[in-house]
DNA sequence: AAACCGGGGGT
DNA sequence: ACCCCAGGTTT
């Protein structure tokens, strides 16, 4: 008897499972078990094959939580309740059944892809997840699930609750939105799909709705319904997150978008025990502070030397400069950059008598004396340790 | 205030 | 083909 060839794997975006990884055969069927017994059967998009109903719902839901949105199904499917009355109807209407739910270029490509299921597609979705991805506000998951719920369809979803549940289940480090980790769960997605049965698709159907129901209501973000309870999850015997008590730390969240390094160079001109200080503007960082003169210097590739010998010519508008020396760096952290301080000490051998009196308000402070200004955390510091006579 | 989210759009 | 955004809500 020949047997039948595997299906084959779309050679797009087929990513082969890691050897590493392991999906037990059983996968599916747990999580078909469990939605038939656990999972939602009431919601109104539930129990029907209208591809319409279904469609819209899964739109909708792509932003907006299931109590949300009941309401607003409702309302849409009670005042156009075919894709041929949606496709006829004004925008005006479209949008006014819409507002409140936001994202509304969803709501323009709702009204787009109805008017082109009718004048391309006769006026009847496709079950093929392919071709319905190719409609306007439908991807790749999204195609899946309206293909698994109209028409029983094997293909596989991969929304946010998805990606949890995967991430937990299988151990997979990394931000789900990187390309790679991203496919990697695809790949999964794919392989873990329900083997194919008599039944295969009502399996679809409570599959595709098992996995959603059991990433929004017990694989959550905060707390998984696992910690408290192990049975109340069909994947909980083997879930690497709960296993190895990673539940809180997968999936990967988003890095921290790397804080820009900015550099700049201080001038601290010394006489005696007295300081230079210049007023900050009162816009902008440590708006109103009195701080240490920052010099246009170029920092990449600092040059010591040559801001040495910058920092000596800025002196010398206030007379004679002795010397200048690096007196260290600081690195000083904002929310939003982090700034790498070059302070330059310079020492005047004499001051003029008349100071320029164009530029920012500038005075001496005495080092004996720094509670007398507000200066910013990492001029204070500074000034400290020019007090303490130190470097750094 | 920061993460999250499927798809679209820009490069 | 890849990266990033818009536009909301949730944590």
């Amino acid at each position: 008897m020949p047997r039948k060839s595997a299906p084959a794997v779309s050679s797009v975006n087929a990513a082969a499972v890691p050897p590493d990884i392991h999906v037990p055969a059983d996968f599916g069927a747990r999580v078909v078990d469990w939605q038939r017994v656990h999972g939602r059967h009431d919601l109104p998009w539930q129990n029907t094959r209208d591809p319409y109903r279904i469609w819209l719902s899964e739109i909708m839901l792509q932003q907006t939580q299931v109590s949300a949105v009941i309401d607003y199904f409702q309302r849409f499917v009670a005042q156009l309740p075919t894709v041929q009355a949606l496709a006829a109807a004004p925008a005006d209407q479209v949008m006014a059944l819409w507002a409140g739910l936001g994202y509304y270029s969803r709501a323009r490509n709702l009204h787009r892809c109805a008017m082109q299921v009718v004048s391309d597609h006769g006026g009847r979705f496709p079950t093929d997840p392919a071709v319905l991805a190719t409609l306007p506000g439908i991807g790749r998951s999204t195609a899946a699930a309206i293909a698994a719920f109209s028409a029983g369809v094997r293909s596989p979803i991969l929304d946010g609750n998805v990606k949890r549940v995967f991430a937990r289940f299988f151990g997979i480090h990394g931000h789900p939105g990187e390309r790679v980790i991203e496919s990697r769960m695809w790949g999964l997605a794919e392989a873990a799909l329900p083997v194919p049965g008599p039944r295969q698709a009502d399996d679809m159907v409570a599959y595709t709705q098992g996995l959603m129901d059991l990433g929004a209501t017990v694989c959550s973000r905060g707390k998984p319904a696992c910690l408290a309870d192990a049975l109340a999850c069909p994947l909980s015997a083997d879930c690497v997150a709960r296993r190895d008590g990673l539940t809180a730390t997968l999936p990967t969240p988003k890095p921290r978008a790397a804080v820009p390094e900015r550099s700049t160079v201080m001038v601290m001109v010394r006489h005696g025990r007295d300081v230079l200080l210049q007023l900050r503007p009162d816009s902008g960082v440590w708006g109103g502070l009195w701080s240490l003169p920052e010099m246009p210097v170029a920092t990449v590739p600092f040059d010591p030397e040559l801001a040495e010998q910058e920092a000596l010519g800025y002196a010398r508008a206030f007379g004679e400069p002795s010397r200048a020396d690096m007196a260290g760096e600081l690195v000083h952290v904002f929310t939003h950059f982090r700034l790498l301080i070059r302070a330059i000490r310079v020492d005047m051998a004499a001051l003029s008598l008349r100071e320029p009196d164009s530029g920012p308000a500038r005075r001496w402070l005495s080092l004996d004396d720094l509670d007398a200004l507000g200066t910013p955390a990492p001029v204070r510091k500074l000034l400290e340790m020019q007090a303490r006579g130190g470097l750094f």
